[in-house]
RNA sequence: GCGACCGUAGUGAAACGGUUAUCAUGCCAGUCUGUGGCUCUGGUGAUACGGGUUCGAUUCCCGUCGGUCGCCCCA
């Protein structure tokens, strides 16, 4: 877990408010211009939504939750993905009475129960869409290419995009079987991981990174072949759709992901600017979920992307995106006990006035007042003390060389700060 | 869940087992009796926590907590 500050630190440059701010912000734009709008749900839920979609054998639900018991004996579980969530309350408000297509998308907290490292943290923050109702392979090439567009637009532009079709409840049995037949001659020379994948999930076996393995099942079947008429006729029509989007990407035969309920498209997006945690993003399509989680059968298509990851990212790249200004427009810098009322009164108006603006609320000197006004970035410091109390003035101080120091009414402050350039 | 390394002012770094724990930066004040940035001076502020070894522990050992980096897995 990590603190975002609003000063930058050293070290850890992408712990910076600001920068969270301008990826959100970045994140926003594009899905209100791709058509997702925001949901919001909850930080926790009931243990057995996620025990239910997500699957009892995945890493994630069998050592990775922040699961306890409230008060009146429910297990509740801080979510530890995305997803589930979000189709519980498309089911829960029956959202496809709005519309039989809904575009979601969400920028939330995560939280799974593991041994942090550079990339990886218990708490993190996930942005994502889902897409529910349609099984159009064009939909899922838009969830693909918005997640591409969002890199790019952030400056991320050199990533691999791998692409696979894991199946359907159809097709996948058939190769399950066809890849045990293959693996259980082998089993005995291979890692002790890969013994426990051919008992629990057989699929995770390809993605072992262990070189024995990898050798060992260099030859094994590949999905490609196994898929049924239907996830094959989409995963072409994607790859189609794709192509005319311009988006490049990499077939990956052995790309399985971690969760049980991906169907037919499975991607994942990586960056070659991270080390052992490289995956920027990743998703798929989940057909049955819903209808899993107690919904009508509507098809759903997703993904994910870690936001440290991408500050991560950016941060190797030295890119520092921009960002609104915080620095007040006028700081006022009062003397003396008689002029404090006065100015508080005079801030209050600036304010209202929607010119930002603060004040010394610490009884720092003259010095110190001037210093603070200079290190908020303050465009103007207005002197208020007893010299100006007795003609009704206030002096304006330009701080960044504008010209000099000004006399101005009380009474028409708004309107000279209005009148300068740019505010 | 497994392994390795690391915890010193707010921040970033020093300190053969031995004076009052050093430096930079930040912050406060003075230099400037009513004017920021640049000087110079002074002040402020730290050994994560709990045990142990020792005449003496920031330093060595054990535990707890926290962090970093791998494995696993994921964002």
């Amino acid at each position: 877990m990590h603190d975002v500050l609003p000063v930058e630190p050293i070290k850890a440059t992408w712990q910076h408010a600001p920068r969270w701010r301008a990826v959100e912000s970045v994140f926003r734009n594009i899905c209100r211009e791709y058509g997702f709008r925001e949901i919001r749900t909850p930080v926790m839920e009931a243990t057995e939504l996620f025990t239910r979609s997500v699957g009892e054998g995945t890493d994630i639900v069998s050592k990775e939750m922040f699961t306890f018991t409230d008060k009146g004996g429910r297990s509740m579980t801080l979510r530890p993905e995305g997803t589930a969530p979000a189709l519980r309350s498309y089911i829960e408000n029956s959202l496809w009475t709005d519309n039989p297509l809904q575009k979601l998308y969400y920028i939330a907290t995560i939280y799974r129960y593991e041994r942090g490292h550079r990339g990886r943290y218990r708490e993190h923050q996930q942005t994502g869409v889902e897409a529910l109702g349609s099984s159009d392979p064009a939909i899922d090439a838009e969830i693909i290419s918005l997640a591409i567009e969002f890199y790019n637009r952030l400056g991320i532009s050199e990533t691999e995009l791998r692409l696979n079709s894991v199946g359907c409840p159809e097709c996948r049995p058939a190769y399950r079987e066809a890849l045990l037949a293959f693996a259980e001659p082998l089993l005995d020379q291979m890692s002790e991981d890969n013994q426990t994948r051919f008992r629990i999930n057989p699929l995770r076996m390809l993605d072992s990174k262990d070189p024995r393995d990898k050798s060992l099942l260099a030859n094994a079947p590949s999905i490609a072949e196994h898929l049924c008429p239907d996830c094959e006729s989409h995963f072409t029509s994607l790859q189609t759709y794709l192509n005319a989007l311009d988006v490049k990407f990499t077939l990956d035969s052995n790309l399985v992901r971690g969760f049980d309920y991906y169907t037919k498209t499975a991607f994942e997006i990586v960056s070659p600017q991270l080390g052992a945690e490289n995956v920027i993003g990743g998703g798929g399509r989940y057909d049955g979920l819903i209808k899993e989680l107690g919904g009508p059968a509507t098809p759903g298509i997703g993904f994910g992307i870690g936001t440290e990851r991408c500050l991560l990212v950016l941060e190797q790249l030295g890119i520092t995106l921009p960002v609104a200004s915080e620095s007040p427009t006028a700081f006022i810098v009062v003397l003396g006990e008689k002029a404090k009322p006065v100015a508080v009164k005079l801030l209050n108006g600036l304010r209202k006035a929607g010119i930002s603006s603060d004040i010394d609320y610490v009884g720092k000197s003259l010095k110190a007042q001037m210093r603070q006004a200079d290190r908020a970035g303050a465009r103007f410091a207005c002197l208020l003390g007893d010299n100006e109390l007795e003609k009704n003035e206030i002096a304006v101080k330009p701080m960044n060389g504008e010209g000099d120091q000004k006399m101005v009414p009380l009474d028409t402050l708004v309107e000279y700060l209005r009148s300068q350039d740019g505010i």
